[in-house]
DNA sequence: ACTAAAATCACCCGAAAGTATGAGTTAAAT
DNA sequence: ATTTAACTCATACTTTCGGGTGATTTTAGT
């Protein structure tokens, strides 16, 4: 049925066709003309395009982001009297090892008698350290020496 | 003296500018014959170049900052041996308050005598006090006593 | 090897610290 | 009102501390 339709129509049907293709043909002619006749343009459009997409590419692949700086209070918790031998006092006064030794003992509360006997010296001994220590620290007792001493970081 | 060299050489100096300008003027000719011969490709560099910025004007314009957060910590020093005043051990060893008064002093470095000037009470007075407090604290002497003290946070 | 500082010890003496005992006063609790 | 604890003071006595002086021995630095 189409095919009895086609035949009947032939002539028609081609007249249509060669038309349309003519048509087809011009309009695709004033196409080329118009891109040729703006080839400049387009160019310059498709560069525009192109290198407004790389300015975009380029700012987001190269700029440094926004620091933003959050300062978070950490508590520490340290000793700030944690006890550090001053060794610049003990050479500002002169102390000797054993007078610092009696020092130590004296802070502990021991008596000069039970000094000498840690110390395996007479009694005599530890009062001559005692002494020069009080003397050199310009004191007057062991218990002023202790204070003092303390102050000054000699003993803990 | 340099307007009279300038005289002398006149010509000379006149024929070395012609011949500059002449050079100058064949540049010129030559730079403009490049531009003409490729003004499009200048043409097409100066739209880059415009579209480029463009684009790179609206990535910064149009994004939204980027925002790295960076944490910095800040460290706090906090004091954890602070003097308390231990009143559970002053009840515990039934210590009045003139005695831990005079303990306080006998802590201090001061003597019997001065400790008794400071009270407004006789060395006698001090005397019973210190022994009474000796006697509570389970100590000998002065310097063990404060020695104890110092460790039972009766004292700083 | 010589020297200076440190460590050791002894003796004496006065001052301060600490013990023992007793007692008077005051303030707070029952 | 009475009791109790705290504060006060005194006297007598013992022990320890601290100053003064001098001497000997180690140790360490030049």
């Amino acid at each position: 049925m189409t095919w009895a339709i086609f035949h009947k129509h032939r002539p028609t049907i081609l007249y249509g066709i060669s038309l349309a293709l003519l048509l087809f043909l011009l309009k695709w002619l004033e196409l080329r003309f118009i891109v040729i006749n703006h080839i400049f343009e387009i160019y310059a459009g498709a560069i525009a395009l192109l290198f407004t997409g790389l300015g975009i590419w380029l700012a987001l692949k190269l700029t440094k982001p926004k620091v933003e700086t959050v300062i978070v209070e950490k508590e520490v918790f340290i000793d700030t009297k944690e006890f550090r031998f001053n060794a610049q006092e003990q050479a500002r006064l002169g102390l000797s090892k054993r007078e610092l030794e009696v020092l130590g003992l004296i802070s502990e509360g021991l008596s000069n008698q039970e000094i000498a006997a840690q110390l395996f010296v007479s009694l005599n001994t530890v009062k001559t350290h005692s002494s020069r220590l009080f003397e050199k620290m310009e004191v007057k007792s062991r218990t002023q020496a202790v204070e003092k001493a303390k102050r000054l970081s000699l003993i803990p």
